[in-house]
RNA sequence: GUGGGUGUAGUUCAGUUGGCUAGAGCGCCAGGUUGUGGCCCUGGAGGUCGUGGGUUCGAGCCCCACUACCCACCCCA
């Protein structure tokens, strides 16, 4: 137990978090791009808020959410999902108030307890998009335009796109009526998930890989939108089509949260038979209503960064390389350590990553630790050295070598050898 | 919540029908010329064989329980 991270979490290591890195800054770029702005939303919230915003019918409410009581007793949820606080932050800081759209984006930990398995866990990472004040299709095309785009910029390839609409309460309550009466008759032949799917949510039955094969002349969805429904459903589609998208209608996305309303899309990787929604979203236009505010409506997806990173890995998509090491410093000797300490500070104040060694290795075995770095260059600070002012700066790759003083031009010319400084003090 | 699989050094795995000090590759450490890496060679450290019971003269190998991890279902990112 002690050693061992709660199950369904993971460590990050140094190996891996350059590639979050990566996605993340492309991710920031892009909805520079389309203009939506990060926000920042508490780890925890008030466990009311995900009981009115995701659904007192959903799984993640009723199984999955990791509630407690502080010490004031207060309920207090690790957040399921990122587009409840997203709303609460909407309402509480008056955004709606603003000029709208209001757009934001962020990247979040998100927490539901089930039982992991291959792209689950109980810990997991998400970026997540919303636009609100805006009913317009061209917004639920722009949105995900924004993660199509995302994620072919990353040179995946074999995701698909799969839209559907779920309509409004209106003619979502016709469709389940229609739905139920279809399904009355046949609902003792079927299995018992679907008895319970048959109460909550029929459109679950359909999706059924026991009974839904023989529920073929079942009523869709989509031929009981009303008007306003079917109308941005078309219309989605031209901007999707203008736009260049190539989409798949699918009547059988249904979403687990109940507040999802006319468009529902999902973007699945298709080398991947389990958990291979990547990206999942859709407009919800009741919402902020729902949860004290305004009646204004919303648009946005989440998107698994564990299950971008397991698909691009499937996808063979190269990562840049983290920074190598500028330079490393093996000192020889008590004087050669004060003298490799000092330039160690110098370089490192200039912009130079830069390491030394810390455990009275031999010299040789501080050439081959400073190898293992994946350093570019190598200098040896020993009595001699200092003796002569004068040390050779050694690159790696080649070895070849270059005799600079130790004094202070010397170290100005290690510094444009070695040149190219990032922000980060690393060189490449 | 249901079902299946696995658990031997840091790591990837071997360990024959249960039988003598539990092995290998990689990694790590140290040597192979006195102060210079990558290749090669040599040596070394490192294992309560997931945990606890049981069967047996004897268990890493068999049985039970627990636990952890992996995978699938449900559902979802």
């Amino acid at each position: 137990m002690l050693t061992n991270a709660p199950r369904g979490t993971k460590d990050i290591l140094p190996s891996d978090v350059y590639k979050w890195r990566y996605v993340e800054e492309k991710f920031m770029n892009i909805c520079g791009r389309y203009n939506y702005k990060e926000i920042r939303t508490p780890t925890f919230e008030h466990t009311e808020l995900f009981l009115r915003g995701v659904g007192e019918t959903t799984d993640i409410v009723n199984k999955e959410m990791y509630t407690f009581e502080d010490k004031g007793g207060r309920s207090i949820t690790l957040k399921p999902e990122g587009t409840a606080p997203v709303v609460r932050a909407l309402i509480e800081n008056n955004i709606y108030a603003q000029q709208q759209p209001s757009k934001f984006f962020y990247a979040i930990p998100a927490f539901r307890y089930e039982k992991p398995q291959s792209g689950r866990q109980r810990e997991f990472h998400q970026f997540g998009v919303e636009a609100f004040g805006s009913g317009d299709s061209a917004i639920d095309a722009e949105v995900i335009a924004l993660a199509v785009n995302f994620l072919g910029g990353l040179g995946i390839k074999g995701l698909k796109l799969h839209i559907n609409s779920v309509g409004c309460p209106k003619c979502r309550n016709r469709y389940n009526q229609a739905l139920r009466e279809y399904l009355k008759p046949k609902l003792k032949d079927l299995c018992s998930d679907c008895k319970v799917r048959f109460e909550k949510n029929p459109m679950r039955v359909l999706d059924c890989k026991i009974d839904g094969a023989k529920l073929t002349d079942a009523p869709l969805m989509l031929d009981y939108l009303c008007d306003d429904c079917k109308a941005h459903f078309e219309s989605l589609q031209e901007y999707l089509k203008v736009l260049g998208i190539d989409y798949v209608i699918d009547p059988k996305i249904v979403r687990g949260l109940d507040y999802y309303t006319k468009t529902a899309f999902e973007i699945v990787s298709s080398n991947k038979s389990s958990q291979g929604t990547v990206c999942g979203g859709g407009r919800y236009d009741g919402l902020v209503a729902e949860c004290g505010g305004p009646d204004i409506p919303g648009m946005g997806f989440g998107l698994g960064i564990e299950r971008l990173l397991n698909v691009m890995e499937a996808n063979n998509v190269k990562i840049p390389a983290p920074p190598k090491l500028g330079l490393y410093i093996a000192p020889i000797g008590e004087k050669g350590k004060k003298n490799a300490q000092k330039m160690l500070y110098t370089l490192r104040n200039m912009g130079i990553s830069a390491e030394s060694d810390y455990l009275g290795r031999s010299i040789k075995a501080q050439m081959k630790y400073a190898n293992k770095l994946d350093a570019n260059y190598v200098i040896v600070i020993g009595d001699n050295e200092i003796q002569n002012n004068l040390a050779e700066v050694k690159r790696m790759s080649d070895g070849s070598t270059v005799s600079v003083t130790l004094d202070e031009s010397g170290i100005k010319t290690i510094k444009d050898m070695i040149g190219g400084s990032t922000d980060d003090g690393s060189t490449r």
